[in-house]
DNA sequence: ACCCGCTAATGAATACAATTCATCATCTGG
DNA sequence: CCAGATGATGAATTGTATTCATTAGCGGGT
């Protein structure tokens, strides 16, 4: 007969405390192992609680990693405006936009992985706040873009929805390329490339006239008057 | 006590048929549930098997749903070269491309929900045949537009893993929004649009001048005459 | 036709992680 | 200092994947 386990001492927390200890240990052990192969048990050993106690603050495994994420990301985000705020030109600004969402992923690969793969594939992602951030992240994005076209420097026709979907879709493509190990990417030199790409299109320029408009109307009417003094209509 | 149970009938098949036909229900299945929520129990009775008896055909639950994606996709990617084959012009032929693309999402979303969400972020990922059949598949996309450049309808200064990064990053950033319910989507006018936005790219257009090569000759006789006239030939 | 071995298929046993629950420990206010 | 109230516990429960000893059917040799 095994000896009854000895009941361990109990600390008593404050709710607030209790769930920063906890969500700070799932986001590290989320970290390290991923979803699925973190067994609640580690979780529990590293916040120092039983594994039973962990379903007095979250509803089950599943909401805690939500709520680990919506922590991580809201803090991330706080501080968007501010930057943005200081950027001008529409080029420069939507580099930014780039340049930060590649820099996060590269500085915190696994959890971004957490929030692409369980996340957003689960059914009720709609519903969660990380959606909701989400959409005010893009939002500005689009905002860049809408400013970009009332400036005249962008096309007017873009379907918007879509070069958002470009935008990220593409560096998130990049990502699990990377995530995969298939090469490492300098978040600075893939952003001026997905700008620049974004802006510019594949389609080669017409070789960039140097005439303006302006210009070339006054040299036809010059040309046309030099013909008429030289008597040279052309054929 | 209770009695035990009726062995029941034991039917002997080939190998291949009893592969066959456990894909074919788990194929089933997991469209119908996902991958976390099909329990092997259901895919077993389905395929008139026992759950111990498809670990003779498979290693695991995540090795069956490897093979079934795999199947899946090397039948589907089959015939796209001769369709490929027939299409002219750089535009058309990546306009089919993607067009493919989201046709297939849109007839078997479960199944590329599986791919996407299980199968690509496996760590173990990059020795699938999917993975394989995934690079030679976008490949062709990457020749298209090297042939493209070739011809001199685009730039040839851009980055190509990123442009295919950027075309199916899209779409399938696309294809989340549709697959969570956020409107649904035509891949006639997708495609279209998608097309548009990687080979024109954001940025106003110059207002195209009206051809002056012309112009320029006819500046050049002009010049050249009054020289004549006023006896003055350039130094 | 019959036996014998070979292997496919089975049903039950095992392993393991999430979730629930009855019980006990600690705090707080009177 | 006592009595609830509530937090925390460890054990029990559940649901699946995976393993395994055993049996059923087939085919080859006599």
């Amino acid at each position: 007969m095994n000896s009854p386990t000895p009941r361990r001492q109990v600390f008593r927390l404050s709710r607030e405390q209790r769930v920063a200890e906890i969500m700070s240990a799932a986001r590290e052990v989320f970290r390290e192992k991923g979803y699925e192969d973190a067994p609640l048990s580690d979780i529990a050993e590293r916040a120092k609680v039983v594994e039973g106690s962990i379903y007095r603050y979250f509803e089950n495994k599943r909401d805690l990693l939500v709520k680990v994420i919506e922590d991580w990301y809201e803090g991330m985000l706080a501080d968007y405006d501010l930057q943005l705020a200081g950027i001008r030109g529409t080029r420069n600004r939507l580099r930014f936009m780039i340049w930060r969402h590649l820099s996060t992923i590269h500085e915190e690969p696994a959890l971004c992985n957490l929030m692409f793969q369980h996340l957003r594939t689960g059914g009720d992602y709609s519903h969660t706040a990380v959606h909701e951030l989400n959409r005010e992240y893009t939002r500005r994005t689009l905002d860049i873009i809408k400013e970009g076209i009332e400036a005249g420097e962008l096309r007017e026709d873009v379907p918007l929805r879509l070069v958002r979907d470009m935008i990220y879709g593409c560096t998130e493509h990049r990502t699990w390329a990377y995530l995969r190990g298939e090469g490492d990417f300098d978040p600075d030199a893939t952003a001026d490339m997905i700008v620049d790409l974004v802006l510019s299109g594949l389609e080669r320029r017409k070789p960039q006239q140097p005439a303006t408009p302006d210009l070339a109307e006054r040299l036809e009417r010059a040309v046309a008057r030099l013909e008429t003094m030289t008597g040279s209509a052309a054929p």
